[in-house]
DNA sequence: ATGCCTCAAACGTTGAGA
């Protein structure tokens, strides 16, 4: 059977519905990865992609992040959140001082189900803002925390991939202008080894062809003419397991769903399977 | 034209995104 992956950071699954689905009828995905859905679970669309085949595990809690899974080809073993996932302590609240007990929020940014042949993940990896940030120890922390959890099915026989939002461009060839991220978050050694510590564990990334020009960027500021003139990073990325690597006979950012008004900041990634 | 940022919560402004 032919299976076609997706991952795409929607940012916000109800302001972009009309591009999803949209989309879904165009790329016709077996499974899409969603992140940023800044939507309550309750408030997602279910009914909207219900009715295009999709059954959707969806995990959100509202303003920020959020992430979900559909599927036409079946949707077993959800499970939401890492297993052991830290939690995000903002320093300003935890500085408020003893009247509350500040509690580091453990945040919608992973969920995991069982598609047909295919066991995935969808995760928003945190930003981490700036380097020396409480965000971007907690950014490695989490990356830290996802290998552990996947690191079974890394080994496993059955085909497995983690696709997202990393927030991490793999190399310097995958910013526009390396100049432009020095001393920045995405592009540091920490967060690299990160992605080797995936590698090391058996996942290999599934590098796409662009459509246009000569790198598969997936992300455009939604500033200063951005996309336009193509100043892009690759920062959403599929890291699959052997017997995933091995099926992959096509991968791509599509672009053209980054044009126009409307749209994502991010293009979705898509991934065909030969199973 | 692919075109100069957008979203949600709160209802003017702020924080976040990367």
């Amino acid at each position: 059977m032919t299976v076609r992956i997706a991952t795409w950071n929607i940012n916000s699954v109800n302001a972009r519905l009309e591009k999803l689905l949209e989309w879904l009828r165009s790329a016709q995905p077996d499974v899409l990865c969603l992140q940023e859905l800044k939507s309550t679970t309750d408030a997602f669309p279910f009914e909207a992609v219900r009715e295009l085949g999709y059954e959707t595990a969806a995990h959100g809690t509202g303003r920020w992040n959020g992430v979900a899974i559909l599927s036409k080809i079946g949707l077993a073993d959800v499970v939401r959140d890492l297993p052991g996932q830290p939690g995000y302590l903002d320093p300003a609240t935890a500085d408020e001082g003893t009247l509350l007990p500040a509690e580091p929020e453990i945040e919608p940014r992973a969920v995991a189900a069982t598609c047909g042949p295919v066991r995935v993940w969808s995760v928003y990896v945190p930003n981490g803002r700036e380097v020396g940030h409480a965000h971007y120890a907690y950014k490695l922390d989490w990356l830290s925390t996802l290998r552990d959890a996947v690191v079974a099915d890394a080994a496993g026989e059955r085909p497995f991939a983690v696709l997202g939002d990393f927030n991490i461009a793999p190399t310097d060839t995958d910013v526009w202008d390396v100049a432009k991220f020095e001393g920045a978050t995405h592009v540091t050694e920490a967060e690299r080894a990160a992605l080797a510590d995936l590698q090391a564990a058996g996942l290999a990334d599934v590098f796409p062809r662009p459509l246009k020009y000569d790198h598969p960027y997936t992300y455009w500021d939604y500033r200063q003419l951005s996309f336009p003139k193509n100043y892009g990073i690759r920062i959403d990325l599929v890291y699959g397991n052997k017997p995933f690597t091995e099926a992959v006979s096509d991968s791509y950012v599509d672009r053209e769903a980054r044009k126009g008004k409307g749209t994502s900041d991010h293009a979705p990634v898509v991934v065909d399977l030969a199973l």
